[in-house]
DNA sequence: AATCCCATGTAAAACGTTACATGATTCT
DNA sequence: AGAATCATGTAACGTTTTACATGGGATT
């Protein structure tokens, strides 16, 4: 089957997920997607993991088995064949160029068309945002902390690296909304005295 | 038309871009998108642009005029109207949860499956993302030399306090990724040296 | 005259989510 | 026995991108 592929990154990232030592079920990626590879790359949904599971066994790149009787909707396990860490391997290690991170902040659009809302909404929702920030802290120190005990094989090195990086991103994140808020505070003296200028 | 209609974020950030004084045309929007919006919530593709325009209007959000004579494809500029103002209002102000950021990384992705490449080729990769980062900084700046300047209305102060969030971010991946670096060097240390553990 | 940028628009395809339907297994 | 969780899958829908077609105006 297909030598190359063009697939998209979300094909890599299930596949990728599959690329780590044993056999997991298309519900059991979504848990796991959920818990680490979300911190970096957004957590497809279950459909999705599902529908690129079948279309990376089409190509070859995974096999499936299911624990039981052939029955349907009985669990089914899959397993990343040679093929397909070849092509993994291939798609890791080609193209110069990975493309740009793309951030979608839905927080900063509101504060971007800030002068159509409330001041203190807008102190709100940031607040809301840094607690929500601290929880997703919080979860990214646990999947941290579940890898460094796993530990053993090299092969979760490299998640680590990458959970300790979101580790750091969230608390620059937290950090980012607390400066924001000081500047919103600065902006509502400044709007309170009047004018654009100083008092 | 539409009281109230429900809309994805895309069709409110650009009836937002419009709720800033002045007429434009689809083309003008897609560049500023592209200088200020995208630093914080993706710059959509031209065509989307123009669909989002066409589906504004037919809601009375918008309305537009053609400059010249009513020939197609000719410039056509829009402008906000007061239903349109006031839906944008409303969505800025309702809904107590404006939604999570979603960050997609591909460099990250990347990282996460370090297992199938050579490390070589992962310092590099992060090297380039350095380098880029950089550049989107220096652009960051520029957005925001140019807001500081065409001061005046406090219209453009909240798209300051965003672009200032952009800077601060910007900076902050540079220094996530060059933590990154130390990290993968240390982990290329102990992997020569053999083991699991330290000496 | 050729080229680049401005400018608008269509069509097809891919991507991704939500809602729904179904049933097995495990825990209380 | 009932509830929660595990588990798979389909269908419909909306979003978003890519590629393409078209042409005016300004610059070299």
């Amino acid at each position: 089957m297909g030598g190359d592929a063009v697939l998209p990154p979300t094909a890599w990232a299930v596949l990728g997920l599959l690329s780590f030592p044993g056999e997991r079920t298309g519900y059991e990626l979504k848990k796991w997607a959920d818990a680490s590879l979300r911190f970096f790359y957004w957590s497809p949904a279950i459909s999705q993991i599902y529908a690129e599971l079948r279309r990376l066994e089409a190509l070859g790149y995974a096999t499936s088995r299911r624990s039981g009787p052939e029955a349907p909707r009985t669990k089914r396990a899959y397993a990343i064949t040679d093929e397909g860490r070849a092509a993994l391997a291939a798609w890791a290690d080609g193209g110069r160029d990975v493309g740009p991170p793309v951030l979608k902040h839905p927080l900063l659009l509101r504060i971007w068309l800030g002068h159509l809302t409330a001041p203190d909404r807008l102190r709100d929702l940031v607040a809301e945002h840094i607690a929500q920030t601290r929880g997703e802290l919080r979860e990214a120190r646990d999947a941290l902390a579940r890898v460094d005990r796993s530990d053993g094989p090299q092969s979760w090195s490299h998640p680590q690296v990458a959970l300790r990086w979101s580790e750091r991103r969230l608390e620059a994140e937290v950090g980012l909304a607390e400066a924001m808020l000081d500047d919103l505070a600065e902006l509502e003296a400044r709007g309170a005295r009047g004018g654009v200028d100083g008092p």
